[in-house]
DNA sequence: ATGGCTGAACTATTCAGA
C-alpha cells in the first residue's frame, strides 16, 4: 500500500498536475490540502474518472482538505470534534483497516501574531484528538502539511530560520508532543539524501537554489511504522510548469 | 527594512501563504 500527501495550493488550478501525478504515481492514498474550492465547487467526476474515490471538505479561498482513495473510504469526519473552527483544516476516514486523518496545519505567519496563537491552540487540540483517535485505531496515520520543520536538516539554513515562523521552538515542542503519542517520521525512519525538502518559495529561485523547508510529513503509529518499507519525497511535479510551492511525500507500507 | 512569487478575491490591488 503506497500513501501520500501533497499540498497542491489550489486544486482548481493544479487538477491536471494531480492526474499527471496519480498516472505516474498510482497511489492508494493521497491526502491533498489548500483545495481553495467550495465543495459544490469540487471536481469529483476527473478524480473518479482517474479510478478514485474520495471525501472532500472545503471553503472559498483558502484551505480545504480531500483523501483520494482507490478503495472504499469508510467513516469520514470532518474537522477536529474537539475544537471548534471555521477552517476547513481537517478530515478523517478510515481505509482499508487503517485510520487516517489529513491535515492542514495553519501557517501561523509571525510568532507572537494572533495567527501564531492560533496555530499553537490548533495544533494542541489536534494532538488530543489524535490521541483519542490512537486509543480506537491501531493502524492509524496522519499525513499532510504540518508548516513545522521538526529539525535543524530539515531547513535550508537553520541559522536563518531559528526561531522564525515553521522553525519556532514552541512548534517545534508542539510536533514532538504529539509524536510523543507514538507516531514516527516515516521520512526519518530511512537513510535519506542530505538537504531533502518539501516546500520552496515561489520567488528569488528558491527551488533552484533548493532554499526549502521540509514540513510536509506522514506520521505513523508504531503498528503501521513496523509496516513502512520506504519513504521518499517526490521533487518532480515542482519542476512542471506552473507547480504547487509544495510536492509529493510517499510512504509504502507492507503487509 | 522591504520585496521577491503565486492564487483568489469586489479585474486592480490587497490579503495570505511559507
Amino acid at each position: 500500500m503506497k500513501i501520500a500527501t501533497w499540498n497542491v495550493n489550489s486544486l482548481k488550478v493544479r487538477l491536471p498536475h494531480l492526474l499527471q501525478w496519480l498516472q505516474a504515481n498510482p497511489v492508494d492514498v493521497l491526502c491533498i490540502q489548500e483545495t481553495k474550492l467550495t465543495d459544490d465547487k469540487f471536481p469529483l467526476a476527473e478524480i473518479n474518472e482517474a479510478g478514485y474515490q474520495v471525501a472532500y471538505t472545503g471553503q472559498k479561498t483558502y484551505n480545504g482538505v480531500a483523501i483520494l482513495s482507490k478503495l472504499p473510504i469508510e467513516d469520514v469526519v470532518k474537522n477536529n470534534p474537539r475544537f471548534e473552527d471555521e477552517q476547513q483544516r481537517l478530515l478523517a476516514a478510515t481505509i482499508g483497516g487503517v485510520r487516517f486523518i489529513c491535515a492542514y496545519v495553519p501557517n501561523g505567519q509571525e510568532v507572537g501574531s494572533d495567527k501564531y496563537v492560533y496555530k499553537l491552540a490548533w495544533f494542541k487540540a489536534l494532538q488530543e484528538w489524535v490521541a483519542a483517535e490512537m486509543r480506537a485505531h491501531e493502524q492509524f496515520a496522519i499525513l499532510g502539511d504540518y508548516n513545522i520543520a521538526p529539525d535543524a536538516r530539515d531547513v535550508h539554513d537553520p541559522a536563518e530560520w531559528e526561531g522564525r515562523i515553521h522553525f519556532s521552538l514552541p512548534e517545534r515542542g508542539a510536533l514532538q508532543e504529539l509524536m510523543g503519542l507514538g507516531l514516527s517520521d516515516a521520512f526519518r525512519l530511512f537513510e535519506q539524501p542530505e538537504k531533502q525538502y518539501s516546500w520552496w518559495d515561489y520567488r528569488q529561485l528558491a527551488f533552484r537554489r533548493n532554499r526549502g523547508l521540509r514540513i510536509d510529513h506522514i506520521l505513523l503509529s508504531e503498528k503501521l511504522a513496523r509496516r513502512c518499507t520506504a519513504c521518499v519525497i517526490d521533487r518532480e511535479p515542482r519542476k512542471w510548469e506552473q507547480p504547487s510551492d509544495h510536492t509529493p511525500v510517499v510512504a509504502t507500507i507492507g503487509d
